[in-house]
RNA sequence: UGCGGGAUAGAGCAGUUGGUAGCUCGUCGGGCUCAUAACCCGAAGGUCAUUGGUUCGAGUCCAAUUCCCGCUACCA
């Protein structure tokens, strides 16, 4: 099973030129892709490593609109930032394409029409809701109305947010364009869709039987449920004209879409960069010997593995991936991380508050990559990890080492000779480690790699405590000169073997060392420092993170947080007059909550026991969000006790409590702010 | 609703084909002093989400349940 691959042939997923990309991103994706990278490079293997940004689709062309400013303005922004900021962190792409250039358009174009030439894609005319005056088409999301199941009147053409039914845009009442307001028209639109469903038995046989027992079981369930689901056909254009032309005539106003047109990115990137460096790009995506990985996160599991290696099948030159390694997400501080809602540690951001820092991020998200499952990070644990582990393992042994040297050998390498047995040991002990981290990059498991670099380190410091040459330099220095030799030796080691992890702090390690070797498998030898070969203490490795540091970040991110909340609060427009008379019909009243408990099966609803002065009524209230239970019995409210009553879930609800709402979500009770309203007294 | 993944010590995670529960950090105790109060040694701490089943034996297999995350096809 072990193939033997010529070259590989690396991507990672295309980051979407919309907005600044987080730290969930870089765990996700692009940090695995860079650690299996820079390691098969120091193998000597033949690497391509590619990524770009993804720039078309609806979410930038309507961006660009409501911020009154060309899409290729957001793309240029964005593209640059994110480039720079993976540069910055060390994220060792061979090429940073993006699919605006005109390359990308020529490789996609060409790759569409091969399918269609060859009568790969089936055409079909439907009909859409169409905005006149945008002069677009509308996606499902981009229509809003009347949810026929609950009346909510901001539904969404795919989902009702406030009942969470389903929806199709012809379901709703009453349909609205969310870019203008305007009411949508039906008109007939012809689009060109790839048959996934003809693409069954291959995908059945290449994935669940080809790949039962090397795929990651995430990735592998995912893709067992898609196929057992059954395919069907997928359009790959779009109403837009915002992309990629659809090369066909009389296809005015249509664009490829941008799932068809991303993933295709990848090899216009490879053709790119085969152009800048002389190579042949069919070597890397057309040779059965090349090996292709996707490094994705878990949302894009299906593209990766359904719908571009169909594609792909369907075009016939090209290679399958060999392996698609999904990660699941990475939370932040207790709650999913999201830019929009400023929940989010941006990469650029990280970069500017911790300068020439990158590789104490890189070290904490290696160690709680989202192999397996979510993961979470704090900021408490990013102190904890580098100061305990980075700086108190790694950082301290190498310290040790280059200190101790200077002090008693004049920072020269001192000769090596009669290894003990113990020396042996530690010696093997290194080719064992450095074995045991290449299994783990090979398996795509960065995580347990890493730990295994880091029990390196460990091994030197036990190493260094076991044999005390501080106290044996006064008695038997030829000793110390051995121990010391074997310190440095295994410093050089480690300049090895954190290459791809600390690409940063392991080019400063080789400096202090005077080495420059990039060979995987001098990590494995005992010599790589010859004697008498002088070393140059520049300092410390790592620094500390400092407590006031963190409590910094943590308000930080707080505060962004809620400016976001804030700023895109909209302050609800003032309803249509009323008269005295209609207000008057309301007869709300000051009752007490005498009974509270959750509604089984329901998330947000309480059934509440109230006393409004007048008699006790069952309300059926949906609080449970913000208020347990047991925190409001006895709590004052304003209730609304001549409305209709409604049965939910099968309890009868005599009323309505009054609530409002802050910026959080948190609902709070309106109700009396002196203590001394009596019950059933009327809200007038 | 359906499907996929997850639930293991205070925290973060491992646990291969079922055979006396491991790792890192944190905590506690000790040692050492070359080192960024770093390092080394040792200890405490888990009814492996719940319930039932298969088995001589289950974290590991089966069934049901609960909770978290994702997907459910045009939201990139």
């Amino acid at each position: 099973m072990a193939q033997q691959f010529k070259r590989y042939t690396l991507t990672a997923a295309l980051p979407y030129a919309n907005g600044p990309k987080h730290i969930g991103h870089l765990a996700g994706a692009y940090l695995p892709a860079d650690v299996y990278a820079r390691y098969l490079r120091a193998q000597k293997r033949d690497v391509v490593f590619v990524c770009g940004s993804d720039e078309h689709g609806t979410a930038i062309a309507n961006q660009a609109m409501k911020e009154g400013t060309t899409p290729q303005t957001i793309i240029d922004k964005y593209h640059e930032l994110n480039k720079k900021s993976f540069e910055e962190l060390g994220i060792s792409f061979d090429i940073f394409h993006r699919t605006s250039s005109p390359l990308h358009h020529e490789t996609a174009q060409e790759f569409f029409t091969n399918l269609n030439d060859r009568g790969l894609l089936t055409e079909e005319v439907s009909e859409q809701y169409y905005d006149a005056k945008a002069e677009a088409f509308l996606a499902d999301r981009y229509i809003y109305g009347t949810c026929p199941n609950c009346g909510h009147d901001h539904a969404y053409g795919d989902q009702c947010e406030k009942c969470g039914k389903s929806l199709s845009p012809l379901e709703l009442i009453n349909p609205k364009s969310t870019l203008t307001n305007e009411k949508p028209v039906m008109r007939s639109t012809k689009h060109w869709y790839l048959p996934l469903d003809k693409y069954e038995p291959f995908l059945r046989e290449w994935i669940l039987e080809g790949h039962k027992n090397d795929w990651k079981t995430n990735v592998y369930g995912q893709c067992k449920s898609w196929i057992d689901g059954g395919l069907l056909p997928r359009a790959v254009t779009r109403d837009l004209d915002w992309g990629i032309k659809v090369p066909v005539k009389d296809a005015e106003g249509k664009v490829l879409y941008v799932w068809f047109d991303a993933p295709i990115g990848y090899i216009s990137a490879t053709k790119q960069w085969a152009i800048d460096n002389n190579k042949n790009w069919k070597d890397y995506w057309q040779s059965p010997d090349s090996k292709l990985v996707h490094f994705i996160g878990k949302d894009n599991i299906v593209f990766h593995c359904i719908i571009f290696p169909a594609m792909l099948h369907a075009h016939g030159d090209y290679i399958l991936p060999q392996d698609v390694p999904g990660n699941e997400f990475m939370n932040l501080e207790g709650d999913k991380m999201s830019t929009s809602r400023g929940w989010s540690i941006e990469m650029h951001e990280y970069l500017h508050d911790f300068p020439n820092q990158p590789d104490l991020l890189r070290f904490t998200l290696m160690s709680i990559l989202p192999e397996t499952k979510d993961s979470e990070f704090t900021w408490k644990d990013f102190q904890a990890k580098t100061n305990n582990e980075l700086v108190a393992i790694f950082g301290n042994f190498v310290n040790r080492t280059v200190v101790l040297t200077e002090k008693y050998f004049d920072s020269k390498v001192p000769e090596a000779t009669d290894y003990t047995k113990e020396d042996l040991i530690v010696l093997q002990s290194i080719e064992a480690i450095v074995t045991r981290i290449e299994q783990a990059i090979e398996g795509y498991r960065m995580r347990e790699a890493m730990a295994e670099a880091l029990n390196l380190a460990r091994l030197g410091n036990k190493y260094l405590a076991d044999n005390e040459p501080w106290k044996l330099i006064k008695t038997d220095e030829k000793r110390v000169k051995t121990i010391m030799n074997i310190s440095l030796q295994l410093c050089a080691s480690l300049s090895i073997a954190w290459e791809p992890f600390l690409p940063f702090s392991t080019l400063k390690l080789k400096k202090m060392l005077g080495f420059d070797g990039t060979a995987w498998h001098l990590a494995k030898q005992t010599n790589n420092l010859a004697t008498g070969h002088i070393i140059t203490n520049t300092g410390l490795l790592f620094n500390k993170i400092e407590d006031t540091q963190i409590e910094l970040q943590v308000q930080k991110l707080k505060a962004k947080a809620e400016a976001i909340a804030i700023a895109t609060k909209v302050i609800a427009p003032i309803k249509p007059n009323v008269t005295f008379d209609d207000f008057s019909k309301l007869d709300i009243r000051i009752g007490t909550i005498l009974e509270a408990e959750r509604v089984p099966k329901t998330d947000k609803l309480l059934k509440l026991k109230i006393d409004t002065g007048i008699d006790q009524r069952t309300v059926v209230s949906g609080i449970a969000g913000s208020y347990d239970p047991k925190d409001i019995i006895g709590q004052q409210v304003s209730i609304l006790v001549n409305l209709e009553p409604r049965t939910i879930k099968g309890i009868e609800s005599q009323g309505m409590i009054l609530m409002t709402e802050n910026i959080a979500g948190k609902l709070s009770f309106v109700a009396p702010t002196n203590t001394d309203v009596e019950i059933g007294a009327e809200v007038r």
